[in-house]
DNA sequence: TGCCAGGCCCTCTTTAGGGCCTT
């Protein structure tokens, strides 16, 4: 398997198009089942961080405030991920930061997106729940650093895909669950999800 | 002044509504 990026971001709220920004990110560069590197950075995008978010990420005004600006890093970021795939857990969060925060900077975002979310609600519906945290443990994965900091949620994310892969091979028998099949699976109804992962098994 | 996300999924549905998930 190639070259993935799974990322994640801390910000200041949910909605980039109502004036949030990125406060931190993180991605770690996944190959073959490995982690082979890794990216992190507080970013200065000169907005105040609400104390509900410091109270929920532990990261301050004055933690931003000495950090780089913000289109320094997601450049970085974007020269680090390069052309791979990138995965998140629930990726149409972090894909609009992902756009947003590149077009502040004047860069393009042309990654596809794969969503551990949608992958899991597909191949576990049996789960208690689907958030990230409730899906490490319930696959008793890692819980690495601390929750709601990006590169502790990238590298739990990244725990979660190599579950998602292995149980593709060995419980679907799909020889290499590649970027093409899960960007499949992420969009294939349920219904559908036996024989898309079939026809991958048999190939 | 009041409001403030968006995509996906499920159900009491499909010309809709509400919950989940991310910070």
């Amino acid at each position: 398997m190639n070259l993935t990026a799974v990322i994640d971001f801390e910000t200041t709220g949910i909605s980039p198009g109502g004036g949030d920004r990125a406060t931190e990110v993180a991605i770690v560069l996944v190959e073959g089942g490995r982690v082979v590197d890794r990216f992190q950075s507080l970013m200065n995008a000169g907005v105040r961080i609400p104390g509900f978010i410091t109270q929920l990420t532990g990261i301050t005004n004055a933690m931003v405030a000495g950090a780089p600006d913000a289109a320094q890093v997601i450049g970085e970021a974007s020269r680090f991920v390069g052309a791979a795939p990138l995965v998140a857990h629930n990726a149409s969060f972090d894909r609009r930061f992902w756009q947003a925060e590149l077009s502040h900077a004047g860069l393009a975002a042309p990654q596809p997106f794969i969503c551990t979310l949608l992958l899991s609600r597909r191949l576990y519906p049996q789960a208690p729940s689907h958030k990230l945290g409730a899906l490490v443990d319930y696959h008793g994965l890692a819980r690495t650093g601390q929750a709601h900091r990006a590169l502790a949620d990238a590298e739990m994310a990244a725990g979660l895909l190599g579950q998602i892969q292995h149980d593709l091979r060995v419980r679907h028998r799909v020889a290499r669950p590649d970027h093409a099949l899960l960007m499949a699976l992420q969009r294939c109804a349920r219904a559908a999800l036996g024989t898309l992962m079939a026809r991958h098994a048999d190939a």
